[in-house]
DNA sequence: TCAGTAATGTTATTACATAACGATCATGAC
DNA sequence: GTCATGATCGTTATGTAATAACATTACTGA
């Protein structure tokens, strides 16, 4: 079940958020950044960063209530084990996103010591980027 | 420098999300339950809120928009590399907190074989407990 | 006493996200 | 074709989370 087509809406958020490259919106600077192509209301833009999130395109930074474009292998297929890691600078506010096999392997190995079954997993890094401490 | 001592309200919240035990709280909740005590206004728990997350004794779960009591060792002493650990249940609510070094010395590995200098890390495992796949 | 600082209180505002409802547009069975 | 079905899109209103700005009170140590 393919998850129907995308429609423009999602194209256009998408679009915004490639071009940040690195950077994380929030949806309502999505909004701002969208209105001249038409959008009006929060809801459209949720909606469509909600269809791009099912499709592992975009990903929500739940540290920062912010948005990123998707820069890994997972984009449009299958399971990397969804244990996704994100290096957060916050100096400059440029987000890494990094697809690390061992740290999902000890999520899971963590999970299946308390009998928890995991079903997605996030680890959000905060730190300071080489460029922000070379200054 | 201890951060000078604990106020009223700091005590207010830190038993009420004890008494939780398990269950985050958000903010508006704890207002709600420490209205009795004479609690008015969302700054009141928030600054508690802040206080307490400096000091270690209670964890804010991003995804969650919540708040927890600290269960593990960390809490008045030194970093443990502050790399923390939570599994949500999204069938009870429930969450537990872990520390896992080996997970701490995989962000610190990630970290370094960017040039990124982590300050803090915090990964949330979302899935099902023992309890809620039984039934 | 009297400054200096930490804690507290109050009002208003900003930021983030969803509810509820309706209109539109495609698709495919009949 | 046409009619039902479901997906997409639009709008208004509302709910929820967090902070700004400013005033007040309480502790502490010259
Ligand atoms: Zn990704
Ligand atoms: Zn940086
Ligand atoms: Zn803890
Ligand atoms: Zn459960």
């Amino acid at each position: 079940m393919a998850k129907t087509k995308i429609g423009r809406n999602e194209n256009l958020v998408l679009e915004a958020l490639r071009d940040a490259s690195g950077a994380p919106r929030t949806a309502y600077q999505l909004l701002e950044t969208l209105r001249p192509e038409g959008l009006k209301a929060p809801l459209q833009v949720y909606r469509a960063l909600k269809s791009l999130s099912e499709r592992h395109l975009v990903h929500r930074l739940e540290s920062l209530n912010a948005y990123l474009a998707c820069s890994c292998t997972h984009g449009e297929g299958e399971e990397d084990g969804h244990a996704l890691v994100f290096a957060i600078c916050d100096g400059c506010g440029t987000v890494r996103e990094f697809a690390d096999p061992a740290l999902g392997e000890r999520v899971k190995a963590l999970a299946a010591e308390t009998a928890f079954t995991p079903r997605f997993a996030a680890t959000e890094i905060h730190g300071t980027c080489a460029d922000c401490r070379a200054g």
